[in-house]
DNA sequence: TCTGCTGTGTGACGATAATCACATTTTTTA
DNA sequence: TAAAAAATGTGATTATCGTCACACAGCAGA
């Protein structure tokens, strides 16, 4: 028997599962499989066979896939009522990213049967699932014009600010609330360590932010500026 | 009533509609609208709002938004059989792209009413519509990795290589079959005109490729070899 | 055939960011 | 707490590409 039910589950309330009747919840409740992971631990990995779909009840997660001479890239964050691996259960038969705790994250696991079976009498879900991936691939095309077009500073702005709005503040309402390093900020920009840290710096000599130790502070100006240049 | 029926349609063997019963088909030939569009002309444009499904008897298609400065960037390349609008239908109320037709296209448009009605009537085309956008979406992380991690004249030759195996090519077996500018390469690729010029060149003396006005030839080894520098 | 428009080629130049190499700091582990 | 490992900072150098400027080709329409 499961600790936590999926109905009082609070992540789901904004989740792919938000509208889901009563007793698809409770069989999602009595096959779900509850894990929890610890920084730097992987939740699946790439070349693997997916074997269900991951919904977050809490946690930092990010997808990433290895490009060229093994550097990663990511390319999706997760939070709280996120759903994972549903991406690779429709389009294929292996996973063509790995998913790695950025920080102590709770996932519950649904069995691809059970998974299967759930949709074949719920065509909602079916259609909340489809509203996601056309969300998610939005913002993949968006990544890709502002890759192509916009220089490294530009990018790590929109990258501190987006990180900002994903994962929040602490309690300054400014202090970006997330340990990455600064080798994950280079694969999510996509550039190198040192060319974050040397931006970085320009970034704070501009007033833009502010860093202090491993946080990094966001100040008003970046986000309401046209700080182009 | 319509000239073309669906059920005779080459192209939507190898659609969403592919399986699709044969009364929802018809469905879907009352109320289908045959458009024919040149070269250059667009087939819906971003900011506007998606009135319906489009689906591609025959043509090329590029799709694509504007970045910073107005610079276009090529998102998604379109062939017969591939579907267009279900992104929008499905996750915004405007589209954030536009469709330009590459070459003259033949393509079936399906009125938004009609085609939620079907799918609230049919159960696996949601999910074939599911199964593309995640392919779409794997589609789209891959090009985040390579746009980030390669040289221009790498992605350059990944291009050339994909543009001849989805659109073809002439009687030759290597020309391939499409027209585009070197404009529409670069903003393919994510680069410039003049580096595209430049590029192309390149590629012609190491022997990857034949120029031959405004085709483009792929030679053997760009698609066997490890080209790399 | 002239005119203009669009597309392409080319050179010169500069800037952005990658690479390499190593010092230093911080964190983890034994 | 000491030692090892991981993460970060910094300088010097180089390469790739973008930018600008202009010449020229090809094609459409008047």
């Amino acid at each position: 028997m499961n600790a936590f039910n999926c109905s009082d589950c609070i992540a789901r309330k904004h989740s792919i599962f938000a509208n889901c009747p009563k007793d698809t919840l409770n069989e999602i409740n009595l096959a779900k499989q509850e894990i929890t992971v610890k920084t730097g631990e992987d939740l699946f990995h790439e070349g693997k066979h997916p074997r269900g779909l991951l919904c977050v009840k809490e946690g930092k997660i990010k997808v990433s896939q290895l490009g060229y001479d093994g550097k990663e890239q990511i390319v999706h964050l997760i939070k709280d009522g996120d759903t994972m691996g549903h991406r690779a259960l429709f389009d294929d038969e292996i996973y063509s990213c790995s998913a790695i705790a950025l920080d102590e994250s709770e996932v519950c696991f649904i069995p691809k049967s059970t998974f299967f079976e759930i949709l074949s009498n719920n065509g909602n879900l079916t259609i909340e699932i489809a509203k996601v991936l056309a969300k998610e691939l939005k913002e993949a095309e968006h990544v890709i014009t502002t890759t192509s077009q916009l220089t490294v500073k530009h990018r790590l702005i929109n990258t501190l600010v987006k990180l900002y709005h994903l994962y929040g503040y602490e309690d300054d309402n400014a202090t970006i609330n997330i340990k990455m390093t600064r080798d994950d900020i280079a694969n999510l920009v996509g550039t190198t360590r040192e060319t974050v840290t040397r931006k970085l710096y320009e970034l704070q000599d501009q007033n833009l932010i502010k860093l202090k130790g491993k946080k990094i502070v966001i100040l008003e100006r970046i986000l309401l500026e046209s700080y182009l240049d």
